[in-house]
DNA sequence: AATGAATGAGCCTTCATTCAT
DNA sequence: AATGAATGAAGGCTCATTCAT
C-alpha cells in the first residue's frame, strides 16, 4: 500500500472514530464520515469491505489505545499496595477523560444486537496479571478483604470509573451532587477509595 | 380524546418502549412502531408529533417505572443497616433483571448529544433521603467509612448494579470471569458487599 | 387496495414492462421505471417488494398475454389439417408482431443467470393439448410424418417464428435474404411450411 | 504495440469474451474482466478505450470464431444431399454446444439497442455457397421441396439450432419434453431432420 | 507498460413524514 | 379516529472511468 493510500485510510478511520462515538453505528452516516474525513466515499469500502467492519475496526482500535495507556499501571510495586486502589481509580478516570470516544464506543457496542464486541476476543486479559497478583499479596496482608475476589475487585473499579463519564446526564437526574464535577475529582476518589476497603487511613 | 384514541396511543408508548430501547433512536423505524402496536403509522405523527418526541417520551416513562420500582427499599429500618449494602445491590440489580429496557434508555440518553435528559429534570431525588439517613445512623455506628459521603457510596452502588447488566458484552473481552453469570449472583453481591466495607461487620 | 393504488401499481407494471424487454433486467433501473410510470420509485417496493420480483410479474404477465392471443387456435377443426402449419406460423407471428415484448423478455430471461424463469412454473401446457390431437389425426392421415412427434414439430414452429423477429439483426449479417421482410411474410410462411412436410399433401 | 502489451490486451479480450457472454454487458464489471485477465483494470481502457468498445470487439471475435468452425460442411458432396438436413443440424448444434458463448453473444447483440450489428456487416455471406448449391440439385433431383427456397431452409435450420439452445430455460415451460434433453440429442436430429422433407426419400 | 489510488455518478432500497379518504 | 397512498431525501454500496506513480 502506497503512502497516499495509508494516509487515505487513516484519515477515514479517525473520522469514523469520532463520528462513530459521537452518534453509534447507525447515527453515523458514510457520507458523514468521508465528508469529515476529507476522502471519497468509495475508499470507505475500498480499504475498510463495509460499515460494519469499520465499525469494528473503531472498536478495537479505541480498545487498543485505552490499552496502551493502561500501561502505567504495570509499574506499581509492592509498596504501593496502600494506594493501589487510589491509583487504579486515577489512571482509569484519566483514560476516560482523555478518551471520550472510549466510553461511547464502549457503550454503542453493547448497545447493538450485532456482535461488534467479538472483534474484541483476542484483546482479553489486559494487564491484569500484574495487579492480580498484587491484589493477592494485599489480601494476604490484610489490606483487601479475603471474601473479595480480584474479579470483583477490578469489576467495581471498572465499573465505577465508567459510570463516572459515561452516565453524567442521566446522573444529574439521579445523585445531582457536586461530588461529581471535575473540580472535586480528586475528593471523589478518596471518597471511593475509602469506600473499597480503605486501607488507608487504618495504617 | 377519546378511550380509543388513548388505547391506540397507549399501544405505541409500549411498542415503542421495547423497540427503542432493544434498537436505539435510528435502529427502530416507524413503521416497526407501528406494525408492533398494531396501529395505523400515520398515529404515531397524529399523538405524538414526531419520532423524536416519541423517544422522548419513552425516556421519561421508562425512569417513572424505574422510580416506582425501587419504593421497596423504603422499608428498610435501623436494624437493617448492616445488611444494607447487600439489598441495595440485589434490589438493584433485580430492577436492571426485570426492566432490561432501563439500562439501555439510561444508555441511549447518555449517548445522545440532544440533551433529552431535560426532560428528566423533574424526577431528581428520588427516594434516596430514606437511605440517605441511614446511612447517617450507620456512619455513626462505624458500620460506614467517615471518610465516604452518601452520595459516594450511592454512586458505586448505581454504577456496579448499571455496570454489571449494560456492560456485559464488551465486559466479556476484559475480565472473562465466570463471577458475572447469573448462575453466581449471590456470590457477586457477596464478594461487592464484603469489598464495600461490609466486611467491617464482622469485627 | 384502493383505486388510486391500482392504478398506480398498473402504471409501474406497464412502464417496466416497456423497459425491462427494451434494456433488460440490469439495463432498466428502478429510477428510470419509476419517472416512465410517472410515479414515485418507493411505490415500486410497496407494490411489488423488489426489482427482482418487478421483473419476474413483467415476465409472468408477457406469457399471458401471448397466451391468452394464442387461444385463437382451439377453433382449428379436423379439416384444418392441411393449413394447420400455415395457421399456426401465421399466428405466432402475428403474436410476435403485436407483441415485440414477448421475445425480448424471453431473451432476457434466457441469458440472465437468476432463475427467472422460475416463475412461469406454474405456466406450463398451454393451447396444446387441441393441436397435439389434431397433429395425431394428421399423422395418421398422411400429412404429417410419422417419425416426428408432436413435441419436435411444435418446436421447430416456435423456433421459426421466435427467430424470425428476435435474430432480426444477426439475421442480417448471415443470411440477407429479402425473404425475412415485413413485405414477403406471406412468401415466407408459405416456403417454410412447405419445407416443413406441406409438401406431401401434394401427393 | 510490444508483444507484452499483446498478451496483456488478448487475455482481456478473452475474459471480456467469456464474462459478456455470461452476463452480457450490464452484468459484467470491469473490474471482474481485469482480475480474470489477472491484468489492471487501467489497461482495458488503454486498449480497448471503453467497455461499449470492448463488448463490440467480443461479438466480432465470437462471429468470426463460429465461422471458421463452420467449414466442415465444405467437404459435403453430392452424395450427401440425402443426410444434408441431419448433417447440418447436427453440425450446427454441436457449435452451439461447444461455443455456448455463440448464441448467447447473438442474444446480447440482438437485444441492444445500439446497432453493434453494424460491425458485423462484413462477415456476410459465408461458407453458404457450397450449400446453395448443393440445395439446388437436391431440388431438381426432387430432394427439397421446389416452393422452398434454400434461404428459407437455411434459416429453418438456424432457428432450429439456436433455439434448441437458447431457449432451453423458458422452453421448459413451453413445451416440457425429454426430447430436447442431451439424452436425446440423436432422436431430436432425426425427428426435426423428417419433418424437413428428408423422410420423403425413403419411400 | 503496468499498477495502485481516486472519483462522481448511479444503483437498489428504506426512511420519516404528509396527504387523501 | 383511523387507514391507505404517496413522497423526497437519504443510506449503504458499486460502477465506469481517470489520475498519479
Amino acid at each position: 500500500m502506497q503512502q497516499r493510500a495509508k494516509n487515505t485510510k487513516e484519515k477515514i478511520l479517525q473520522a469514523a472514530l469520532k463520528l462513530f462515538s459521537q452518534r453509534g453505528y447507525h447515527g453515523a452516516t458514510a457520507d458523514q464520515i468521508a465528508a469529515a474525513a476529507g476522502a471519497n466515499k468509495q475508499r470507505i469500502y475500498a480499504y475498510f469491505q463495509s460499515k460494519k467492519r469499520l465499525f469494528e475496526t473503531c472498536l478495537l482500535t479505541v480498545f487498543e489505545q485505552a490499552n496502551t495507556q493502561e500501561e502505567l499501571l504495570l509499574s506499581l510495586t509492592e509498596g504501593d499496595i496502600p494506594s493501589m486502589t487510589t491509583r487504579i481509580l486515577d489512571s482509569y478516570l484519566d483514560i476516560h477523560a482523555r478518551h471520550p470516544e472510549f466510553w461511547r464506543m464502549i457503550a454503542w457496542a453493547n448497545l447493538e444486537p450485532e456482535p461488534f464486541h467479538q472483534c474484541l476476543a483476542n484483546i482479553k486479559e489486559r494487564s491484569f496479571a500484574h495487579l492480580r497478583q498484587l491484589y493477592r499479596q494485599g489480601q494476604e496482608a490484610g489490606q483487601f478483604p479475603a471474601a473479595t475476589s480480584f474479579d470483583a475487585y477490578m469489576f467495581t473499579l471498572l465499573a465505577t470509573s465508567y459510570f463516572y463519564h459515561a452516565n453524567r446526564k442521566t446522573l444529574a437526574s439521579t445523585l445531582p451532587s457536586e461530588l461529581f464535577s471535575p473540580a472535586n475529582r480528586a475528593r471523589f476518589i478518596a471518597e471511593t477509595a475509602s469506600l473499597l476497603g480503605a486501607a488507608t487511613d487504618k495504617g
